[in-house]
DNA sequence: AATGCGGGGTC
DNA sequence: GACCCAGCATT
């Protein structure tokens, strides 16, 4: 049987892993990694006692964890008080803390995937406004939740949260699960928002790594190299598991991230303030600025995408849905204007394509160039190139939908979409 | 272990 | 303009 922390991925006894890059181009990336070099540490301190089994065995629960050396068990409950007592004392009102309604606390914790506070807030608002249960949510129909989420990206977090919204509703009585293996098993749900979801809500003595945790403990432990990197990452994981508060898990894990988030930030922390720097080895060892190591990154490649907006005489447009492979990358699978990748004649392909989807005929087509616009996918630097173009009258196409133009906030679509839109009042 | 997925705040 | 974020799923 696995014990919590072996289900958030942790494996113990660490081990210090030299990552191994051996073949790798690095060619095609701005940051390659450096040489990889774990930092020592003494395994100090016993995680989970009470699961220490009499037989250890490699898949049993080691309960060691690598501490910084700093601490004794009685410093570390100093540096627990003094960390949780600055959070009770700085921490914002943040709407998903205003109640331990698992639910609510869920869908801040999806939100917040790769996503900052000041952007998810609003999202946050309507959400939890028009789907205040997760009843409310599974009864919904897709349409209308991807279209709450349209503009926060990373739309397959919408697609799961529903998904998994049914599943609450029809296998688990409507309540969000309470161990940690059910909760996995959700989609959408990983190591980070099952221990954050089940310490916030239950008390569930587990703690979550995330990016702003990671940081944080990197720092404390002065741990160089990529962080992100699964060995290091796992070594982090179980460093976190040693750490957590047991006493408010919950505001303990909430706790290091607002740290992470306000005061350890990753270019210039702000030492001078922090509650815990006289436990820090970075700043002891001048090494603040080196960690955490800057994340690989995969080298941008600039597209061209030229978009239509036919408009007929109503002021209504033609929008479309899964067009094909390229644009789903752009448009995430949701309701977008015909587009197409575009090499040296944008508006001659464009035509040809809106032929090819649309059986638009080219002769009687005329392409009016609107302002161009930017957008960034990943890694893709990418060229929005909007061209307006008036018909007398819309296509009717399998996956299309007609629509007044001044409807669009009303569909799922992306970013990229209301760029393109955007175009024609500024022409 | 590596990759792709959005978008925007912040420095 | 670069960096990175309250990560997850897939391969």
């Amino acid at each position: 049987m696995p014990c919590p922390a072996q289900m958030l991925g942790f494996t113990t006894p660490i081990r210090l892993a030299r990552v191994i890059f051996g073949g790798r181009t690095f060619r095609s990336y701005i940051n390659p990694p450096r040489e990889a070099h774990s930092t020592a540490l003494p395994l100090s301190q016993h995680v989970f006692a009470s699961n220490r089994r009499t037989e250890p065995h490699p898949h049993s629960c080691d309960n060691t964890a690598r501490m910084p050396p700093q601490f004794t068990p009685r410093t570390l409950k100093t540096f627990q008080r003094r960390l949780l007592a600055w959070f009770r004392a700085h921490q914002r009102d943040l709407p998903w803390r205003s109640s331990r309604d698992p639910y609510r606390i869920w869908v801040a914790e999806i939100m917040l995937q790769q996503t900052r506070i000041a952007a998810v807030l609003p999202y946050y608002r309507r959400f939890l406004k028009t789907f205040p249960t997760v009843e409310s949510l599974a009864r919904a129909p897709q349409e209308k939740v991807l279209q709450l989420w349209s503009g926060l990206g990373y739309y397959s977090r919408a697609r799961n949260l529903h998904r998994a919204a049914k599943e609450i509703a029809s296998s688990h009585a409507g309540e969000f699960p309470r161990t940690l293996e059910a909760a996995l098993a959700l989609p959408g749900i990983g190591s980070y928002t099952a221990a954050a979801v089940l310490s916030i809500a239950y008390d569930q003595p587990l703690a979550v790594l995330d990016g702003n945790v990671a940081r944080v403990l990197a720092r404390l432990g002065a741990i160089r190299g990529d962080l992100r990197a699964p060995a290091r990452w796992r070594q982090l994981a179980a460093s976190a598991q040693s750490y957590l508060a047991l006493t408010a898990p919950g505001d303990w894990n909430q706790a290091l991230m607002e740290l992470g988030e306000t005061i350890c930030t990753p270019r210039i922390p702000r030492c001078g303030v922090c509650p815990v720097s006289r436990w820090c080895l970075a700043r002891a060892r001048g090494l603040t600025r080196e960690i955490p190591a800057p994340r690989r990154k995969r080298a941008p490649v600039r597209i061209r995408i030229a978009a239509a907006i036919l408009r007929d005489p109503r002021g209504r447009t033609i929008l479309v849905r899964d067009p094909g492979a390229h644009d789903d990358v752009l448009f995430s699978r949701m309701w977008q204007f015909p587009a197409v990748e575009v090499a040296r004649h944008p508006e001659a392909e464009l035509a040809t394509h809106l032929h090819d989807i649309l059986k638009i005929d080219r002769a009687s087509l005329h392409l009016e160039p609107l302002p161009s616009a930017r957008h960034g996918v990943t890694f893709r630097n990418i060229t929005l190139l909007p061209f307006l173009a008036r018909v007398p009258r819309l296509p009717k196409r399998p996956r299309t939908r007609v629509l007044l133009l001044s409807r669009l906030a009303q569909l799922p679509a992306s970013s990229a979409t209301h760029k393109i839109a955007a175009a024609l009042a500024r022409r």
